[in-house]
DNA sequence: ATTTATTTTTAGACTAGTCTAAATTTTATT
DNA sequence: AATAAAATTTAGACTAGTCTAAAAATAAAT
């Protein structure tokens, strides 16, 4: 049996990780789970000999297939309870994450894919991060930050990088949505921020904004 | 505060003192739980000492208000949960509990109550069993069990006093639901078992089943 | 190439929850 | 009332997960 704090460890290895490809810090995960660098080792270790990871000391840690899998799991669980809550029980996207945290533990097979198919099998969650199907496929999306987007082109929102309640309510603030549509004015050298255009109104976004938000190209 | 395990003794508590109002022995609990008396015993010491319970030594345990309200928050949760997957992810009646065992625990006000609205506030869940509201109140029925009915009434399926996998199958197997309308034909002496009509079937259930089953008298 | 700083691991302790086996209390039976 | 049986509690041990403080290994700086 697998236990949810190994769950939660083996989510964090994944996400530190780039999707589960680089190896991981010790100290890494610690600050990522809020909690001591001494507690890690032995999870790690703990993990190691159950096969969800490799881990040579002082080496870092890199999950195995077994461990990626339940990764993937466990992030198609949590990303669908997020819909599940906007589309169905009215949160909004900065009210979703803490809620999913417990609810992507629930071990039922049919629970989470009924619930799929009860949500019209969604493939982006409310912070446009895309969810994997059954079988653990991604269906990515090509996306930039709006930090390296172009001047004089449209775009479309399509994602965060950043999913903080504290910056998903500065989006709402300035009538950013997932869809919605932005012209980039210019992009000022001096301290990176950039003018953007929202319909008819313009705003400043500062850099730690450009940087956090993802975009795709409008076709014109 | 409280862990999954206190909320698990509490639910046990209540439901062994018929809702919570009588005093629970040791044993009782262990079996309910299928754990160890000893570990029962270790578990009502500090459910006592957070105030959840009032317990004397080989006096049994009973609940305090604080632990009753604990309880019926869960059976709240729990209850609407089975609901919800019934009506909304196509669950058949014998499979929600095991699931609505772990969703029960899931802490959120908001989660709960706008689960509650999607689900248009139900009285009953997929069982017969009343749901109580945001204060904890619970709606009761009339209801009797088949046993104690009345040979040449009629009577409506209201709810089961047994929710086991094998008996909800073997109801539908013999084509009773909530609902069904159940004319009690005769009562044999011998093995109190009951001939039912249902419809214009015929059927003879053992005692067992009579003693299971929660009818409510059709006003004609 | 040493020394210093940082990262990581170990050693030992603590809490929650559980168990077995023994001791104690209560209840039932003679 | 004494004894046997059943229920309950205690004592001590174990696992999962965590922590602090000290030791060891790696990386950085002189
Ligand atoms: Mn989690
Ligand atoms: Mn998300
Ligand atoms: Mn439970
Ligand atoms: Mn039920």
């Amino acid at each position: 049996m697998i236990t949810l704090t190994e769950e939660n460890y083996i989510k964090a290895i994944y996400h530190l990780g780039s999707n589960g490809n680089e190896s991981v810090n010790t100290n890494a995960i610690a600050e990522a789970m809020q909690t001591k660098a001494s507690s890690v080792t032995d999870m790690v270790k703990k993990l190691s000999e159950k096969n969800y990871a490799d881990y040579k000391k002082y080496q870092g840690v890199t999950l195995t297939e077994r461990g990626r899998q339940v990764a993937v799991s466990i992030i198609r669980k949590h990303r669908l309870w997020e819909v599940f809550l906007v589309e169905k029980l009215n949160f909004s996207w900065d009210e979703v994450h803490e809620v999913a945290e417990h609810l992507e533990h629930i071990k039922s097979e049919k629970l989470i894919n009924q619930l799929d198919a009860f949500l019209e099998f969604p493939k982006h969650d409310p912070h446009g991060d895309p969810i994997p199907d059954k079988e653990g496929k991604f269906q990515h999306i090509e996306k930039i930050i709006l930090a390296k987007a172009d001047v004089g082109s449209v775009y479309k929102c399509v994602g965060v990088d950043d999913s903080s309640s504290s910056f998903l309510k500065y989006l709402d603030s300035n009538k950013i949505a997932l869809g919605t549509v932005i012209s980039v004015l210019h992009k000022e050298p001096y301290d990176n921020s950039v003018k953007i255009a929202l319909g008819d109104t313009a705003i400043v976004v500062s850099q730690n904004v450009a940087k956090n938000l993802y975009l795709k190209k409008v076709e014109s």
